[in-house]
DNA sequence: AATGAATGAGAATTCATTCAT
DNA sequence: AATGAATGAATTCTCATTCAT
């Protein structure tokens, strides 16, 4: 036996997709965007052969990496969060302490109502362990920001990570299923904004 | 022949119980409580067999009442709002104009909590033209309550209605998908509060 | 609620058929039928869609009576099972004692190759719990047949039920898989009948 | 071009080996093995991912070496009737003509159940022609070892071989789907044997 | 020759909806 | 009006087989 040959693929930060060939890290990351569209627009309840269609490959393609359609929503989590979390390092690295934190959720917001993406499903509530790490890491980054921002005086001291958490994901889920247009979610946060000010 | 005998449609608030008979009517009733449980236990993708269960009715009884599943889930978001807009007017009459809007925002989110109700669903996007009055009349009592508070010297003189609804579902969405527990929901709300007062 | 009105069903011997409406009880014994006959020629693996085209029903009709490929499997062998207890229990009253058993046998055998039935599946191994009831009845039944044989001097004293029943299966698998055309299966027969006997 | 090379179609037993690098022919041998532990412990319908997997190798590697399913089945029989026949002359030149029948048959049996091979199918019906001459084969091996066993008066005169092949492939059945345990098996036979010993 | 990713037909199972009783 | 059995399309998942690397 000759043994496998796996590409040796260097420093790849994506985990999951180490050792995989060319073409199957391709098609994984295809995949993985089309099921962020479709479950964004018709809810986690979407076919997952309408995902397939979507990514232009089989619904057995689709399969093989993801054994069942959990494991594809987990792992569409997962790449949200850390994606979002490298927003949220960025920020923290280059921004101003004052506005840093308000920017991201801002952004955040705006990307949810854009994209569309299944941020609402981004919580603690049913989430399987594969994804709780993800989470763990944006609570840390977000936990930054908001340290930061108070040590800036530009939001109240008693201010705490997870009532920070708990508006974003209110904010996304309100801007997605919602439909708010850019006015409404400009003008939606500027009071939740001015509600984290100090008095 | 002797046919149907229709209670004479006398004023009855709720429209599609006319001319039913009395069983009938307890029946609809029976499977709106049922669907309204399963549904916010379950997601909307429960299955009406097991709503049919819950109502100890058989399945053909649930659809001779509500032809499609949407027809369901639209009567329960009827009544719901109808529910809401009766809070509505009742804080309106009674209650403190400073305080009315805000009593309103924590109970319907409270319930949203803890009764998992399709409240999520509640808003403009998606909905059929059987739920719209009952949205534009739920708009109408909380700009109402709105104005009040804003007379009161309770709330910020330009907050408008569209935020305030936008706020109070995003929080519902939140509590709901997210899983508050009460004291998250009430610092979180607490913040929010905070961002509808005058400066 | 007028509450359901099964139709009492008065003295049904098949205890899984109470409570069903006439249609349902006829189409129940239709997918039995069909699906004996299915497994039998191809063997479990072959698909409930074709035992639901041979009974001339739709697939899910087939599931709504058994909710698992497993249960309808569980089924056949009860049913069948069933059919052999009651024929060793009249072979039990009214055959000749020394004789009955034997008969039974070939019986059995040729009818495991005739109608090419599950019987090969009619045994401890990997049964179920709702089939157990069954085998251990048709236990009971073999024991007696041969007590009674050995009593009759018809068969060796020293021969247990267990082994009786291992000769029947393997006759059985044997007939059914290898084709066994009804010589060789009577002087296969012969000869372990013949093994039976006092020397 | 120097192609591939073929080590010399020298005198190969293993027809199917013939012109095959020493690699492939390990592979080969190692699927084979594979292939019969696989389906022994799973039934045929054991996935052919499994084998390829249980040998070390690649999927494609698998049907490579043979094209279908069917194909490696069949060649498993082919390898299981070829040890057998080797068995059957093993027993035949130096065995006790009185006991090899016997022998030949309890050992058979016992690596049925032992193995849980698919010996099953290794009966006439559904044999493709690739393992018709192997049956063939091992008819005429069994035939032998019975003549000789009656010549020495250890087997009654009119049993014939279709008779002990019927009793032998009945008896592998039971013991590898009735899950036969050891005593059982060897009560069992014990009264096969009588059955066909002269009386 | 070997690898293993992609394919897509097929299998089990679910469920909204229809309709005979 | 109510019942609940039947329907069949849709969905998730499997696996034999093909083929580019």
């Amino acid at each position: 036996m000759t043994g496998p040959k796996p590409p040796e693929g260097g420093a790849n930060p994506q985990g999951a997709t180490r050792g995989l060939r060319a073409d199957a890290r391709r098609n994984r990351a295809r995949i993985l965007a089309a099921a962020e569209e479709v479950f964004a627009e018709k809810g986690p309840s979407a076919s997952t052969e309408e995902v397939a269609a979507r990514a232009g490959l089989a619904i057995g393609t689709v399969f093989k990496h993801f054994p069942t359609k959990q494991d594809l929503l987990g792992a569409i989590m997962k790449d949200l969060l850390a994606r979002l979390s490298e927003e949220v390092d960025a920020l923290a690295s280059d921004g101003d302490p004052a506005t840093a934190l308000f920017t991201f959720v801002s952004q955040t917001v705006e990307q949810a109502a854009r994209k569309k993406t299944v941020i609402g499903l981004l919580t603690e509530s049913g989430v399987d362990v594969r994804v709780a790490d993800a989470v763990r890491l944006l609570h840390e980054g977000i936990e930054g920001l908001l340290s930061r921002a108070q040590q800036a005086g530009a939001v109240r001291g008693d201010a705490r990570p997870d009532e920070v958490l708990a508006l974003l994901t209110a904010a996304c889920q309100g801007a997605l299923h919602a439909g708010w247009d850019p006015d409404l979610q400009h003008r939606t946060l500027a009071i939740v904004f001015d509600g984290l000010r100090p008095r």
